[in-house]
DNA sequence: GTCTGGCACTCAGTGTTCCCGAGTGCCAAG
DNA sequence: CTTGGCACTCGGGAACACTGAGTGCCAGAC
């Protein structure tokens, strides 16, 4: 139904209006790329690939520019990911080796990717989840008040001031500690619930309320990041392209849960795009998203990507958001 | 110079210039406000006005605009702060007092902070600086790695991996901890450096090696973080107001060093009006800033405030902005 | 001296018209 | 199936006039 030749119209025109930013005609189109036919024929093919809804014309009398449908048979068929030079990966290997803590990695992560796509860039924090302990800290703080500090092999930390119901003096603490740490050391944390319920009832009785109190904070830690964290930059890219609807735009940036459904759900480790319309929320049609999941080593811990114009460059801007949670990963598995 | 009715003049022109945002002209500004003068006067008013620099007008035959200069007199004689109402004041406190720890605090400040002014909002973290040492915790990870964590009085914790020259055992760390916290418990992290050199001197020899990489970390994470950290929220409500310039202004969001130097140094726990050309970085000519120093009682631990185009409604704006730090002085004390 | 009404002037913005040219669809011939 | 030719469409820019809000200035009133 689409020869190879139609196909390779298609594709021409996708390039065209990605680099020119301007609906493409059939003489521009047959002169820049050897076609080897003349524009009149270009012409009944764009005639076809429209009718199929590839491409549509702005207005009478005008070039063609691709519909969401033709940037997806693109993206899917006629297209190759374009891996980044090797200056560029040394870019980002020295700039993000230079990170000192989770948080800074995350940050580092999300500016180059900013910087490297020119667009706007998201990165979701290593999910609380599918992390493993690496320990527990509490902190006496005063005589009924501790912190209470939660390690992951992922180096994030989150911390809550709990308030005893009594006086606890510190070798209690101390002891508990110890449990705690002995329990749940390298434990998965969505295991973390039943091992504490194991843990509550094997303590002596005196400690069952002091240790309630403090778990049921410890959960609650858990199950409220559940919420997970997420940050973009490079918002500034997009007052280049956009006009209309960037308020939209940055509304949905602003936006924790449609962020999060933005990237996506965990996908068998390859890119996920998505284009234009097939966005979940209706502001952010116009632009597309290209996405992937990052881990240290086998599982993925999180996901990373970009939004840009539907017009975007598809191939360079999955090959740097590929490149990039590559490095993320091997980082996070260093440390 | 200017008499009393020049100024009321200039009042009224900043007012309906802010609510119209158009160019306002003597008859429709003799007409809403009562001046009991004839349009004619007010225009030998706003020609004095004019001449001496604090209105403008875009073109022959137009209204007139003010200048970062009348803006300037008006926020400085003109007008009052005014106070939020109270259901304001109540949304606010049951909004901040739902928060679980300090990047919650922060989190929901800056969230607050737009959404009440309609403009970006700009939030500082608590200043490391001017905290006090809470508490510091050695965690060990394996045979020769452990983790620093640092946590002040301000709730804010600092983590850091350090990698040591051999290997140590539990007690060892487990004594310089207690060492640690009995030197540094309250002391104000600009003392620490000191405190420490002189603890080094007093541990025995064989710890000396080990304890030094740790201190130095510890030195070098009280340095690096001396570039505090600041977030923004609401660029969406920029969309709205700015047409040209929008990129600017969203490029110097992200610039954290440009972004500290927006909120200006501490002041005298009043106000800080900075307006239009007044700004230090020239990409934000044609905004403003509103900002205002806040801490848990007495002393300042950092900034928030605001940025808006410069024709923006002073009077209210100071008022959220004021309002919203003490808010959240109570709360950082409070916990 | 200060205020006011009158009047001529200026000019941004809008609407109208006209024209150009890029690009199309269609058709008949190769 | 491809190609050159041709009539047609229509967005966008240039030229133009018109309108009206707003001004500056002046002479007279208070």
């Amino acid at each position: 139904m689409l020869d190879d030749r139609k196909l390779a119209v298609l594709r021409a025109v996708v390039e065209d209006y990605v680099s020119t930013n301007e609906p493409v005609g059939s003489k521009a189109l047959a002169e820049r790329h050897n076609l080897g036919v003349s524009p009149a024929t270009v012409r009944n093919d764009m005639a076809v690939l429209e009718e199929q809804g590839y491409i549509t014309q702005p207005h009478t009398s005008a070039g063609r520019v691709p519909t969401d449908k033709g940037y997806r048979l693109f993206v899917d068929r006629l297209s190759q990911i374009k891996p980044l030079s090797g200056a560029e990966r040394r870019a980002i290997e020295t700039f993000l080796a230079g990170a000192v803590d989770l948080d800074d990695v995350v940050t580092r992560t999300v500016r180059l990717l900013a910087q490297l796509t020119r667009q706007v860039a998201v990165v979701q924090y290593p999910s609380l989840i599918r992390s493993t302990v690496r320990h527990v800290e509490l902190v006496p703080l005063a005589e009924r008040r501790i912190m209470l500090v939660l390690i992951t092999n992922t180096g994030r930390v989150e911390q809550r001031v709990v308030d005893l119901p009594e006086a606890v003096e510190e070798d209690r603490i101390a002891h508990l500690r110890a449990v705690l740490n002995a329990c749940l050391d390298g434990c998965g944390l969505s295991r973390v619930p039943e091992t504490l319920a194991d843990l509550q009832a094997r303590l002596p009785e005196e400690d069952r309320e002091m240790a309630g109190t403090i778990l049921s904070v410890l959960l609650e830690t858990l199950v409220e990041r559940h919420e997970e964290k997420i940050v973009f930059a490079g918002a500034a890219n997009l007052a280049g392209d956009f006009t209309v609807g960037l308020r939209d735009v940055l509304e949905a940036l602003e936006e924790q849960v449609v962020l999060m459904r933005l990237l996506g759900e965990a996908s068998d480790s390859s890119i996920m795009v998505r284009i234009g319309s097939e966005n979940p929320y209706s502001g952010l049609h116009g632009t597309s998203v290209v996405a992937a999941g990052y881990g240290s080593g086998d599982n993925e811990l999180a996901r990373l990507g970009v939004l840009g114009p539907t017009r975007m460059d598809y191939p360079v801007t999955m090959g740097a958001v590929r490149a990039v949670a590559r490095y993320v990963g091997h980082i996070l598995a260093g440390s």
